[in-house]
DNA sequence: GCCGTTTTCGGCCCGACTGTTTTCAGTCG
């Protein structure tokens, strides 16, 4: 199951790789590749641009794509990518994913051998035919067997989360030799995006032979990719790549900048130089032979007149022309949250009892903290009944009033919105709560037409204060349920509702673009935790990364505001 | 196909590693 976001960078991907195929061009192929990343990474419902006319705005997005995707939105059909595929009948998504082949690959075992599928590939590696093409001797056969299999392993994407647990051991493994002087992580895992690829790490270090040998060595270690003087790669056994690169200390600041990307980023200032006269690298900033610039990060961007760009914000989405103008926002940061709005208990779903979360959220120094256990029809989360959540709501205000805790305990639910988007508690009940969060958990499958309706119906409701997780999306497993956002938006304005950045490494709901458009349409976001442990607290992490790649800053977010202002700008 | 304080035409980022190759094309970051 695809988002229809996934669906048309699929589109835009193949008919590219198609292209590279035919090898008539050499940079039209390269326009649909960039189309096809700047959908995946456009973090909006693709279909909502589509439908404000808004296509060409996106960066790599013009005419042309914008009429292929429409076209696909309202029919379903591509004839472009039909007749590609009629002229070429190869299937070039599977075969291109095998690591080491490429276009050129691909067109000569086709023109030669007929390939067009990972099985005829197999076949042709294994009887020997593959290996009498030119260019193609038997160490290739053996690294495309092993690709094929890896291809049909499905590579997945793995969790921001994971990856930096993974990162954090391998950076302790290099930082321990002598020899490093600085290690950095980056990658999209420093931009923070919520899945990564692979990792990719920086060192700076003056013995890169060392470095090299103990990377490609560690133990994780399943498969050696790549071993040079600058760059290494290696599969560890999890599966997830890792790539390191080794940069002298007087280019560490380029060599981070080119790590850090995004791809398009990073061609987007390699351009701008080029109109200058000047050349990047990773190695530094030249004019001719004489490097101008290197050691620090920021000295490069400012070289060009810019303010240094923040990681999460280098995806080519008009920072650059912000940093130009020195009108980038003053992203949010983790110091500025006053406290938690979605936080669960053992008396729904939650592992820990509702004191030693209280108790958890007094040490991260929180002003308030809102327990918001579910409400009664989410069975399968022991949901309160009315009689439990009364008895929930006279419980905190006697821990309010034991004075055992210098933080405000709001009282709070996460209330079920019901099939027709009525709530599953009663006004009167809810008229008691501090903080109400409405959320979906059911019938997701449901139409567009109707999530809508349903949500926006739920929003009128005079006691709603926050949508929780509001496209219901879990990376990796679930894509987001259809639903018109511009829609929900226009109705919580009216009703001032916030919209939850639900913190959850595997949720991060809102997503980044769907932040910028939520803020753009004047509403105010607040970034949960939705903690079902003590330890789950520690999302919050993650969620101001994620409010941070949607270029939100501290007034944007609700939870950075005093008690007495959050209270304040909630009311009705 | 995209895009614009050097252009609405004519450019399009730049470098490392590998294999099979006699000097580099292909692939990947
Ligand atoms: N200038 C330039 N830099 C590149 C290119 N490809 C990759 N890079 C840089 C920017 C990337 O962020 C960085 C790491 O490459 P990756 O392929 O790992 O991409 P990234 O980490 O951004 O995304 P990922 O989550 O791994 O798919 O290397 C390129 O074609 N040109
Ligand atoms: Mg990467
Ligand atoms: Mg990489
Ligand atoms: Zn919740």
């Amino acid at each position: 199951m695809l988002s229809k976001n996934a669906e048309v960078a699929q589109v835009l991907e193949e008919i590219g790789l198609l292209l590279d195929i035919e090898g008539k061009d050499r940079f039209r192929p390269l326009a649909y590749h960039r189309g096809a990343r700047a959908i995946k990474s456009l973090g909006e419902d693709v279909v909502e641009v589509a439908r404000r006319n808004e296509l060409t705005k996106i960066p790599g997005i013009g005419k042309g794509l914008a009429k292929i995707i429409t076209n696909y939105i309202e029919t379903g059909q591509v004839p472009k990518l039909d007749e590609l595929r009629t002229r070429v009948p190869i299937k070039v998504m599977e075969l291109m994913a095998i690591r080491g082949v490429g276009p050129r690959t691909v067109k000569l075992m086709y023109d030669k051998l007929g390939i067009t599928d990972l099985e005829s590939l197999e076949r042709a590696a294994s009887d020997g035919s593959l290996s009498q093409l030119p260019g193609l001797g038997d160490r290739s056969v053996k690294q495309i067997l092993q690709g094929i299999e890896l291809v049909r392993q499905g590579l997945e994407r793995t969790l921001l989360a994971d990856a930096l647990i993974e990162a954090e051991k391998i950076v302790s493994a290099l930082r321990a030799l002598p020899s490093v002087r600085q290690i950095e992580v980056a990658g999209s895992a420093r931009r923070r995006r919520e899945t990564v690829g692979d990792l990719d790490i920086l060192v700076n270090a003056s013995d890169t032979e060392t470095i090299m040998g103990t990377f490609v060595g560690l133990e994780s270690v399943a498969e050696v990719l790549a071993r040079g003087t600058t760059k290494s790669s290696v599969r560890l056994t999890s599966n997830l790549q890792i790539d390191l690169r080794v940069i002298p200390a007087e280019s560490f600041g380029a060599g981070l900048q080119y790590f850090t990307g995004s791809v398009d980023h990073n061609v987007k200032l390699r351009s701008i130089a080029q109109k200058m006269g000047l050349k990047l690298n990773e190695y530094g900033l030249f004019r001719g032979e004489e490097k101008v610039e290197g050691r620090e990060e920021r000295a490069i961007y400012e070289s060009f007149g810019m303010t240094w760009v923040p990681p999460e914000l280098r995806e080519d989405r008009g920072e650059i022309e912000a940093a130009q103008d020195g009108t980038l926002p003053d992203l949010i940061t983790p110091d500025a949250v006053r406290g938690d709005l979605h936080t669960h208990t053992d008396q729904s779903d939650g592992r820990n009892t509702i004191e030693e979360m209280i108790d958890a959220a007094q040490e991260r120094e929180y002003e308030y903290f809102c327990i918001s256990d579910h409400t009664k029809s989410l069975t399968i989360a022991n949901g309160m009944d009315e009689e439990r959540l009364e008895a929930r709501i006279n419980e905190i205000d006697r821990l309010n009033e034991s004075g055992r805790w210098k933080m405000r305990i709001l009282k709070g639910a996460e209330v079920d919105i019901l099939q027709d988007g009525e709530l599953d508690i009663s006004d009167d009940l809810l008229s008691r709560l501090d903080i109400v969060t409405a959320s979906i958990h059911s019938r997701m499958n449901d139409s567009k037409r109707v999530m809508t309706e349903r949500v926006c119906h739920a929003l009128e409701n005079k006691f709603v204060h926050i949508l929780g997780h509001p496209t219901g999306r879990l990376l990796l497993k679930r894509p987001p349920f259809e639903i018109d956002l511009s829609a929900v938006f226009e109705v919580a304005r009216k009703n001032n509702v916030i919209m939850e950045l639900n913190a959850h490494p595997q949720r991060l709901d809102l997503n980044a673009g769907n932040l910028r458009s939520a803020v753009r349409a004047g509403l105010r976001i607040a970034v949960n935790t939705d903690a079902h442990s003590v330890a789950e607290l520690d999302n919050m992490t993650f969620g101001i990364y994620q409010a941070r790649r949607g270029w939100l800053t501290k007034d944007d977010i609700i939870n950075t505001h005093t008690l007495k202002k959050l209270l304040r700008l909630i009311k009705k």
